[in-house]
DNA sequence: CACACTATTGCAAACCATTGCAGGGTTGTA
DNA sequence: TACAACCCTGCAATGGTTTGCAATAGTGTG
């Protein structure tokens, strides 16, 4: 028979109602409702939870106050308390719980950075960067994908947001047309930096090379080795670097007195498939180019495989520039003539920027800076027709 | 003059000392201490927070509990409640705040994943696949960079164990000498599981390839092509693969009667200078070998880049093989024959091997489980000596 | 109307660390 | 002796979410 809780009587129980799949209870002796306790004996679960200040705390007879004082060093800790909390933490294997020191401190610890992609070594040298300011301050860094797509990016703001990451280093995929998503961190009062890929929007921190300059130098580079027709494998349009370095290219050009051919400069989405594409196209021209221009190495590499599976000669019949510098340009046969971007500078000074927003009282108060890096033209086999 | 906040009396003040740094007062009528409050007036910080379950309650005049389940889609809610909630939610631009919910369920809903270093396309690949099956349940992943180091490695864990991750994967150093610093994380009941580079300890889950028959696979290969004089960049000897592969070229010299040399077994600690001396040091023998297995792709390329420069012929003087597969691999000339590693799969299987630990209600009693993915041997232009 | 029962909502504890303030004990000094 | 100053420690609120249980309103039935 059922028991009341309270008063222990059997005869004054009635049902009364059944409450979450649980039967309901009421005692009418002493005016009560009731449900009966989980079935399950309630056996405490004792999977070692890992240690916390509160049983440091009780271990040492002291409250937890105390514990979080000496483990940080703050003042007015006795010398000895201190030494015994350290210790009893040690042997404890006490790790701060970061979870709740973020909701105290409404400080994660943590960054976010959302790149394209990281197959390319490119994103992964920059990460590495960014890490190497960012742990040594007791922060660690999210890595997310966006996968060159917009709505993936879209939703990785979100995890981010979810997260209460304290900044946020962001490059654009190739596709996101705004970047209004990235508005709810202003709001949230979340700083942003934006590296290499950026958006038109002016109002914001970034850490950019100059890619104009770096464009620009690139071709002029092809037409100092003979290059009259140039063609150029251009970037999605949405993004400032392909603007730039369409800029770059078609500014060398012109001081050079070479008529743009529009039909020399093709777009490309940053998927790997369509660079090879673009070199089928422009393989294809009546007049094929004798140089090439690519707005990355991975498009200039798979130019020049093109070029090679169709017995094309690098340099003598086309001489190929990539961007960037990555590790694969100088395996690569012949070597890939390319503009170094300096991306562990990129990271570290991203980071950095970021960092100093963080640690700023007032965020808002910051002006958004955007810091220019430079590139460096690394010359190889891929562009030298006359050596 | 200073008044008593809580009799508002003037002249029974007295001065008490002073307590981290403010002017402590005690009132003698109702003998109480106090400290005035801090000078600022205390204008709340109007910073906007993120929204919380809170606001949305007091928006919607309602229990934060009642905007928990109707989040959640918990039953026992009215639908135009839900429909009310939800609504908010999306006007406020809601985002449940993790930490919060990390300490209240105790998980984190993030796994760590600690490789020993990003910059070549391997880790990043089986990292994708563990992303690919992490981020659509609800999971994200911490990335961690133990740069090949041992004490990065222990550094690492204690920053997983702090942010409380609901599960590892590892994938060991060239120089970690044992897996004692994972054990806080049985003791704390947080799953690990090993990939590609594990350690001789048996009981634990790890997907691995078998480096075995791949090893195998290869040598033969190269035996087929004519090699008499095989040589042989080991890993470091701590980690499994190393030994395995070692074994595997060992057995297939022995099968095919060829007479083990120790002279053509080079140890490589995974350090990219490393693999040229390495490479160096065997093209420097009186008699240089005919044929090289490498244990990694990294490996095999840095050596063939050595040759290259000593004008070793490839494949007719020195036909080569690596292992993994990685993009560079085929991008290099000749191609270079490899063991290809199912990446994805690797990733994929070990996150899914961790959350059926992660979701078992008692991990102590989940039996430890290797499971071992194939190699497939990839033949290029580098090991083919008569075509 | 009394009662059983359902559907829905609210209350409060719990998770763990931080921190402002209260208040204890002790030393120094006039 | 009286009081200022110091040193140290504890109490309790806070942060945002989940969730067991209590409680309410409403519905149906005899």
């Amino acid at each position: 028979m059922i028991k009341c809780v309270k008063c222990g009587e059997v005869d004054a129980i009635a049902k009364s109602g059944i409450v979450r799949g649980k039967q309901r209870y009421y005692c009418g002796k002493c005016d009560y409702y009731f449900t009966l306790s989980s079935e399950q004996p309630l056996t405490i679960n004792h999977k070692r939870h890992p240690a916390t200040i509160l049983d440091i705390a009780r271990e040492l007879q002291i409250s937890k106050s105390t514990v979080s004082r000496a483990l940080h060093g703050h003042s007015d800790i006795n010398e000895q308390t201190r030494k015994a909390v350290l210790e009893t933490a040690r042997r404890m294997e006490y790790q701060p719980n970061l979870l709740a020191y973020g909701l105290a401190k409404n400080k994660s610890m943590t960054v976010g950075i959302i790149v394209p992609e990281f197959i390319n070594s490119f994103f992964p040298f920059i990460i590495i960067g960014a890490q190497e300011v960012a742990n040594p301050a007791g922060y660690h860094v999210l890595i997310c994908q966006s996968n060159e797509s917009y709505p993936t990016e879209v939703a990785n703001t979100n995890v981010l947001l979810s997260s209460r990451v304290d900044g946020l280093l962001v490059s654009l995929t190739g596709e996101t047309p705004n970047i209004d998503h990235f508005k709810k961190f202003e709001r949230a009062g979340i700083p942003v930096v934006y590296f290499n890929r950026v958006c038109k929007d002016t109002n914001v921190s970034q850490v950019i090379v100059d890619d104009y300059d770096g464009a620009f130098k690139g071709v002029v580079h092809l037409i100092e080795n003979g290059c009259r027709r140039i063609a150029h494998i251009a970037g999605p349009p949405n993004l400032q670097i392909s603007q730039n370095r369409l800029k770059g290219y078609l500014d060398a050009l012109a001081q050079h007195g070479i008529e743009k051919d529009d039909s020399l400069i093709v777009s490309y989405d940053l998927n790997p498939q369509q660079a090879t594409l673009c070199a089928k196209q422009l393989f294809d021209l009546p007049t094929p180019p004798d140089g090439l221009f690519a707005v990355n190495d991975p498009a200039a590499i798979a130019a020049m495989l093109v070029a090679k599976e169709r017995g094309i000669k690098i340099p003598e019949e086309l001489a190929v520039v990539g961007f960037s510098n990555e590790p694969t340009s100088a395996l690569i046969e012949p070597g890939l003539t390319t503009l170094a971007q300096p991306m562990g500078d990129i990271g570290r000074t991203a980071i950095k920027m970021l960092f100093d927003q963080i640690e700023s009282e007032d965020h808002e108060t910051i002006e958004p800076e955007t810091r220019v890096l430079k590139t460096t033209l690394i010359v190889r086999g891929s562009s030298l027709k006359h050596k």
